[in-house]
DNA sequence: CGAACAAGTCAATGGCGTTGACAAAAGTGT
DNA sequence: ACACTTTTGTCAACGCCATTGACTTGTTCG
């Protein structure tokens, strides 16, 4: 439950309800302070020295509204987590209403790749979750699922984006060196490799750098929900047939 | 390239062939304790001061191997992508093979989670991984995917199951009390969740703890396959399509 | 007003990756 | 066998990190 940071387990016990101490220091103002660090200097910036500093304030002074630093990166993840559903409106159609969520999803958590990574594997449980959870259960009820088919493909979907999402974030998070090693490995090592042992490398070789990252994603999100409609029509097909020899 | 360490960059200039120095320090016997630290005391054990201690050195003479530690997290990377392919056997069907394929990868990486979380985002470019590489490509083009498209698929069910894996392993590297909270979300606060403002969650809640990790990993895995068999048979009806009107 | 306590500061701890200087062992050429 | 070069393990140190305990200062409430 990390919340704000107010609450238990943090330096100096229980907080008032002021706004801010004689610092006008307060968990969101940290949180704010975060995100535009980690905008404006990568994920390797957010260092309590660095938050320290960017804040005019001494790096141990944040102990006093979070407990250690995981708890701070999931207050991050949280302020990130709710923009998802911000300005977000269900479309007409299941199918649009899911590609549209898990696409805003997406975006939402690689703009912000370091609190990513520290939360995709964990369950926040909070409002926001919930409200997303709800508009997935219903998108799959208005292709015609029944609850305990539509969990099942609540769960792919879920699985699917936060994983794809914790892979392209961690991605991310890597070195500038790794990451550009990584890249060259596509358009140069494997355009080498020897046709003799790798024959469908040395073919596929020219067309590996052309796929990107967005379409990658577009492409696989695209495949399951063809897989997850088409289902959804067998589904329905057998359903009025049983309707039909019941009659 | 980065091969097994030995090579360009590591201290001390190019190394002879020989098999190890005068305490049997091996690029293999690094890599070996290095998965035996990782699935004795997790992921945070993976520390150059601990892997000495471990294998009985100083933990600097590691950098006689390896040039730093993002080096020696490849070594361990690939290593496990060997072991997916060690007594592999493609199948007489592409999709068996694909599946097959992709299953037995998961269960490698979910049998090491410490050091599956460590290496799921990295492009390791060694053998291990272009024999795989060319195992998924030659399934494609069984398939009757030409390369310029075979390349997309093949990027989307690599980036598939090496994300699939990472959150899995995330989940399980949890510590005892996170994994557990976690847990307890689902079967109980979703459970409790109000009917009025949730209610295709209150719903679906009874069957969201009967979904199984194998069985969503399953049901994911068949979706995608069955949306590329889908395609390929469409690709291959065009095909003779115009070779119809071309006669 | 004064006691209680929150909130910021300071100094210090131990761990991390990494580096440079050094010593000993192993190969190499004569 | 000898001097040589190169490898390879060791040692001490640097700067960074998160985190902690002891302090000071400001705020707030009885």
């Amino acid at each position: 439950m990390a919340g704000t940071g107010t609450g238990t387990g943090v330096r100096g016990a229980r907080r008032r309800n002021t706004a801010g101490g004689r610092s006008g220091l307060t968990p969101e103002r940290i949180v704010e302070g975060c995100i535009a660090l980690l905008d404006e200097h990568g994920p390797d910036a957010l260092t309590f020295r660095r938050i320290g500093g960017h804040l005019g304030v001494d790096p141990t002074a944040l102990y006093r509204h979070f407990r250690d630093k995981d708890e701070l990166v999931l207050a991050v993840a949280d302020r990130l987590h709710g923009r998802v559903l911000d300005d977000f409106e269900p479309s007409d159609h299941w199918r649009a209403t899911l590609q549209d969520m898990l696409t805003r999803n997406r975006l939402v958590y690689l703009a912000h790749p370091e609190a990513a990574v520290l939360s995709v594997a964990r369950t926040t449980r909070r409002a926001a979750e919930m409200a997303g959870v709800e508009i997935i259960l219903g998108a799959l009820a208005e292709a015609g699922f029944p609850p305990d088919e539509a969990v099942k493909y609540y769960r792919v979907l879920v699985d699917f984006v936060l994983s794809w999402c914790g892979l392209e974030a961690a991605y991310l998070t890597l070195s500038q060196e790794a990451r550009s090693g990584d890249e060259n490995a596509w358009s140069r090592e494997y355009a080498g490799a020897p046709a003799d042992r790798y024959p469908h490398i040395a073919a596929a070789a020219p067309f590996l750098p052309t796929v990107t990252e967005e379409g990658n994603f577009a492409l696989a999100l695209e495949l399951l929900l063809d897989s997850v409609e088409l289902r959804a029509q067998r589904y329905a097909a057998t359903i009025g047939e049983q309707r039909a020899t019941a009659e």
